[in-house]
DNA sequence: CCGTTAGATTGACAGATATCGATATGGACA
DNA sequence: TGTCCATATCGATATCTGTCAATCTAACGG
């Protein structure tokens, strides 16, 4: 049966959605958000998570080779991710399916809106 | 009299805009766009941001206050965030005054897009 | 010119991070 | 129950990064 891997719940975060531009950020905003862009601040993770948001969903199994790294490079990529709250991930059989998480993306992009 | 200070010329650079769940990022783009995340993914450098995007325009020597940071430091991190197109720096007297570069955060803000 | 001041640069250092090989874990299936 | 396989974790390592003190540079005021 599918399983959602239990990773940090995000979901119940309210980083909240007034822009950059509109007062300066707390400290505590600050951090939050800084760790939204740090997990999107690193190539192979952004190619990842564009895959995976093409594709719908993805499996570990298929992201080794278009990004050319090894299996625990990739396992160390999908779990920043993940605890940043963009992507989660099922297992169902064997395989663990990543899907982009809802939500997580558009606060980000709200922080960068114009004010 | 004014004189922009000289950090690299992004206004040519055509970081594109599609989205990252319209298709796969190529090698190049990632680099590009991980690079102005990279500079957001700090925040201390995120709250430097908005503290220049809600003033309009800040003096170095406003910073150092605020964020609790050195002066090295902060120059530092205006620095990065220059170099990633983010903001650009006008030196008038003796002083620099940060701006938000233009176009630059919409270019980040536009990877964000849903699809 | 000379001191003063704002900012950049340099050098050092501690801590984070990207990477991989080796190993552990935990389902699936025979 | 035992084997296999996808993924996670561990350990090691090289590199990168955030920070500050010290120094350099450039511009202003006398």
């Amino acid at each position: 049966m599918a399983k959602v891997l239990a990773t940090t719940d995000h979901t119940t975060d309210e980083l909240c959605c007034a822009p950059l531009s509109e007062h300066p950020l707390s400290v505590a905003d600050a951090d939050e958000a800084a760790k939204i862009f740090a997990a999107l601040g690193d190539p192979v993770r952004l190619r990842l998570f564009s895959i995976i948001a093409t594709e719908g969903e993805a499996c570990s199994c298929n992201l080794e080779g278009p990004l050319d790294r090894s299996q625990p490079t990739i396992s160390h990529h999908t779990k920043i991710l993940a605890e940043a709250g963009l992507i989660e991930g099922e297992k169902r059989g064997r395989w663990v399916w990543w899907s982009v998480a809802p939500g997580r993306l558009e606060a980000a992009a709200a922080l960068l809106r114009q004010a």
